[in-house]
DNA sequence: TATGGATTGGAATTATTATTTCATAATTGC
DNA sequence: GCAATTATGAAATAATAATTCCAATCCATA
């Protein structure tokens, strides 16, 4: 390796893309085990960030010496300080997360105009979103989706805030062709529509607290009927847990006293969209 | 620490969050130099994820054998194993917001199941409100907020897709005690309601492409009564903006053939609220 | 203000982990 | 196909870091 390679490279990659770019580069005139390192390394990013020389080496199959090797290649002087690149991106990336929605909500609470509330309310939203991504129980998810799949008729059932989220329901179920009734507070027929469902037929109910006490009296007579509920609400204490078949606990962000339904909104659009990939048996969504 | 200790309260917080709570619970009666570096690690979370004992010991302005103290007061075994509670969170909540879009879009895109598809709208619904957060016209917010802040009834209109929206509307005017009036298409009223709205009042139309016929006539018909409209549509060659005397252009993502929602409530939130606050003249928002 | 218990600081000890070394294997250039 | 070079594996070693221990100090209480 020569002088030349000591004195002309020795611009050692100090931040991750850079990093990602020089080995992505050299990925050709890599030696085979240190090529698995590096592509182990870009794979797992998170690991290297936080594993120990010798963990790391064992889950991407090789000898810590290799990790070591492979380090050096690169220019640092040892595993340690290639880690600290690793680190070192996990912490931006976090921290410009937050500092943007800091940034969100430090305007939305100091400043002034109606500027402020818009941007509380996307921070909220965003916030939600963030929250319900990463706490989503997949199998849930797959659980609900079946048993509405399996469905004669969705009975949509929510009231005041929760109301908007059912009639985005209704409406896109309605659009994918599936049969589906939303229990509307208005013309005071609910009793009666309630009536016709059965054990083949499902529910979606959708309620936060403070709970209101209509869905509940809706949805514990539904249950009683023998129809299944996916219930989507904000607590185990909720009393639409109880009557759930599946629940999901969605934790909504607020601002000035209104809660944001982007989480809640996302579910319901990907039970209805999963419900109609199920259906169709087949199955490519579309992207944007 | 006696025996009660270590069998009564075994429960070792095992995510962040909950530890958060612990920490925050206990404060109180922990000793000086224990909640020192317990404050200082709920401010420097990302210190105590990558430090070392004795680095962290030294910002924290302790002896590292505090730290551990600190650690097997929680209930871990030593400092090693809190730490990995924060680098547990580290990886959880990965990725700044733009790698997080792409990581989901990815997976909405290459993957497979239900998941798939929920990431897909929690992707829309990101990228719309990043969207509007950028392009959101700060003047015309006011000069809505102001119109409709004057109006002795709000009329809001909205049809299919929109409809959510303006149902969330109305349900947070009649929170905030605003007058207003729902035209849903169902009773086939619409024609008489919007026969009653005058110059005094103001009108919030909701309309995107495929814009419905009905809510282009009848905000035709209430401009032509000189009713002053607020418009939220997604182009300038919307027909709604022709009518309106005030217009925000929203682009809302998609995913799967269904359009995000998320930024049009965050706007229409922003409205709601905005013209509460400038009813009540005073106006401090509260905070979540 | 003396006494017991809890808390703290600092160094000694133990453990873990990175790095080096060296023998062996594979590869390359001639 | 052979020598020189480079790459690899495995274990020894050096380094670093966590933990423990004990003496000193603080604090509440009688």
């Amino acid at each position: 390796m020569s002088l030349d390679r000591v004195t002309m490279d020795e611009r050692v990659p100090r931040d991750f893309e850079t990093l990602r770019a020089t080995i992505l580069d050299r990925r050709e005139s890599l030696p085979k085990r240190i090529a698995q390192i590096a592509a182990y390394a870009l794979d797992n990013p998170d690991d290297i960030a936080f594993g120990t020389a010798a963990s790391i080496a064992a889950s991407a199959g090789v000898q810590p010496s290799t990790l070591i090797r492979f380090a050096q290649q690169l220019g640092f002087d040892g595993f340690t300080s290639l880690q600290q690149v690793f680190r070192e991106r996990l912490r931006e990336r976090n921290s410009s997360y937050d500092e943007r929605l800091l940034a969100l909500r430090a305007k939305a609470e100091g400043g002034a105009g109606h500027r402020a509330i818009f941007d509380g309310f996307v921070a909220a939203a965003s916030t939600s979103l963030n929250d319900i991504s990463r706490t989503l129980d997949e199998a849930n998810l797959e659980e609900a989706v079946s048993l509405l799949a399996r469905a004669e008729t969705i009975y949509v059932l929510a009231k005041r805030r929760s109301y908007p989220v059912a009639s985005y329901i209704a409406y896109a179920l309605g659009k994918l062709k599936i049969r589906n009734q939303l229990i509307e507070s208005a013309a005071g027929l609910n009793a009666e529509m309630i009536g016709f469902a059965t054990p083949a037929d499902a529910v979606i109910a959708i309620s936060f607290s403070p709970y209101a006490p209509a869905t509940i009296e809706e949805a514990r007579t539904i249950s009683e009927q023998g129809v299944p509920i996916v219930a989507i609400t904000d607590s185990s204490f909720s009393p639409l847990a109880q009557f759930a078949t599946v629940w999901f606990e969605v934790a909504e962000a607020d601002f000035a006293g209104f809660r944001s339904l982007s989480a809640t909104m996302a579910l319901a659009m990907a039970l209805t969209v999963g419900v109609g990939e199920k259906r169709r048996g087949t199955g490519r969504k579309r992207k944007a």
